[in-house]
DNA sequence: AGAATTTACGCGGTCCGTAACCATG
DNA sequence: CATGGTTACGGACCGCGTAAATTCT
């Protein structure tokens, strides 16, 4: 066996399948990539993948397997080389963060900073994309750690550390009566047009769940993926603004007046992930160190700026 | 990099840094191990082994990170192999059973004999060794499971499930006046000579810790690793004979008489376990099933043999 | 007909084994 | 001086790429 097959297996499902964008991505010809899973399978004498013809349809039950275990083995190799890297004293590399909108946006940037003032060598890319897919991401180490607040707590491949919570606040244009208004409840939310988030994203599950639990049905005018939008969708008058409490920012937010809503919501909490199977390298432990212990440090003084 | 250079790593480390018995071992020529250590110390980058000119000493800190992970990549692709046998519906292969004395002696044979009805073409193999060997045979997978009491449910990369309990018994040459004495105290232990398993068998570390308790401490005579051994110097006259229970033959040892003993010591647990890197192939999973919902009953079927 | 996969074949790299060389106790 | 490890070199194997054949949309 060797370990080409099994990428090239591995790529093959990546690609959903298309023997020839695979090869593409491995930097191979197309028979290549062929001949790959041929051997594979003529070494374990059975059908890893379902065929009809010449065509690629999915995996087999055996494939499934396999395939599982392929991504270990090259998790393996990988890690392998990471300790290479780290110990031959190389401050460089890259460090490949998956993240929703809203930490890049907003909890990030000063982390960020301080990170490259360590590791000046590193190159970081921020990832951004849906929890879901974050997920799916650290599995196929598309990413090295994600960042997000749904979905990749209860996966028993990942390792999710808790870092920081965070709770909603309501965003209005300046002068709106519900700024002024005493107490706000569900019942006064849900008879109002609001702009939130979009499912998946920043708790918008329990979000609906607590209008669910009372009886309501909030009414929801626009939904976005990040903070931003919603922002510009307030401004535009579409209705009422409910954003994670630490994506209000209280300078370049002056024009929308805000208010908390931590007494009607469930707190939100947003962990860091890895892949259990990987090695991390010595930066990209460091950054994990510096987000868990600083992260909420630095989400308490987003807070504070409370105006 | 190459399956073959993690290949020559692990052997090495296991033929305690000698190049050439790795290269037996793996059918290769001395300098074809020796290239495969330095391939992989050019790729990364960094020395593995420490050396004193041209002898090999040990593993260096990177040496030691990489084994690891080694280890790990070498099980993906063995358990790769495994499932390929399984859907192949390959109903042969070998079952690797490591145990103690105890175990393949007096719990196994009735459980083994039923296996082989259900798997005829499997050949089983008894390994036996100490329960602290068992762990790294099972870590370097050189038994597939391994049925033992001890220092086996602690360790983090083994999953080892419990299977039934069994406590001690005393034994004695037949019109030994202990066998008709009225309760058997720890005390009434202390003070004759005792025959029993020696350190890291069958719940010795307990044995001696329940004397410890008390303030006692037994005059041990012979410490053997086997309740057979353990027999043959009662019946030579060295002593009382401490032994697992279900060690006790009522036909083979009509001329020892038995005392149940489970009111002095604990209860032990044997388990059977195996690595967590492992896939166990279809007979394997079968055993499995097989010891862990069988064996309590069997164990139960000894004692109820108490004379 | 065209896109995509498999088969056929030749070249280049590489991996192993033999042989010579070298350190160490 | 013998045991054990490294260096040097040649042959065999194998894996990739080019090109032709095949099959399904």
């Amino acid at each position: 066996m060797d370990l080409r097959q099994l990428r090239s297996l591995v790529t093959l499902v990546e690609t959903d399948f298309s023997v020839s964008r695979a090869a593409e991505r491995l930097n191979l010809v197309q028979p290549a990539v062929s001949q790959h899973l041929k051997q594979l399978e003529a070494e374990l004498g059975c059908h890893l993948v379902q065929r009809q013809g010449k065509r690629l349809l999915g995996l087999t039950k055996a494939g499934d397997a396999v395939l599982h275990q392929a991504r270990g083995t090259l998790a393996g190799v990988a890690n392998i080389l990471a300790i290479g890297r780290d110990q031959a004293e190389d401050r460089g590399g890259v460090l490949r963060l998956g993240t929703t909108h809203s930490q890049a946006r907003y909890v990030l940037p000063p982390l960020i900073r301080r990170f490259r003032q360590a590791f000046p060598a590193v190159e970081i890319q921020l990832h951004q994309a849906s929890p879901e897919q974050l997920v799916t991401m650290l599995l196929r180490d598309t990413v090295d750690l994600a960042i997000c607040t749904e979905a990749i707590a209860q996966h028993p491949e990942l390792l999710a550390t808790p870092c920081y919570r965070w709770n909603r606040c309501l965003i209005a244009p300046l002068g709106h009566p519900i700024l002024v208004q005493r107490p706000i409840s569900l019942e006064l939310l849900g008879e109002q047009p609001l702009v939130t988030y979009v499912a998946g994203f920043s708790g918008h599950g329990h979000f609906l769940a607590t209008f669910g639990r009372e009886g309501l049905k909030p009414r929801l005018t626009v939904g976005a993926a990040d903070a931003d939008v919603i922002k510009t969708y307030v401004r535009e008058g579409f209705g009422l603004g409910i954003i994670a409490d630490l994506a209000y920012d209280p300078h370049a937010d002056a024009d929308l007046g805000r208010r908390d809503l931590s007494h009607l919501f469930p707190w939100e909490v947003t962990r860091l992930a890895l892949s259990r199977a990987k090695y991390p390298r010595a930066f990209q432990g460091a950054f994990m160190d510096l987000f868990q212990n600083e992260a909420a440090a630095e989400v308490r003084l987003r807070q504070g700026h409370e105006g």
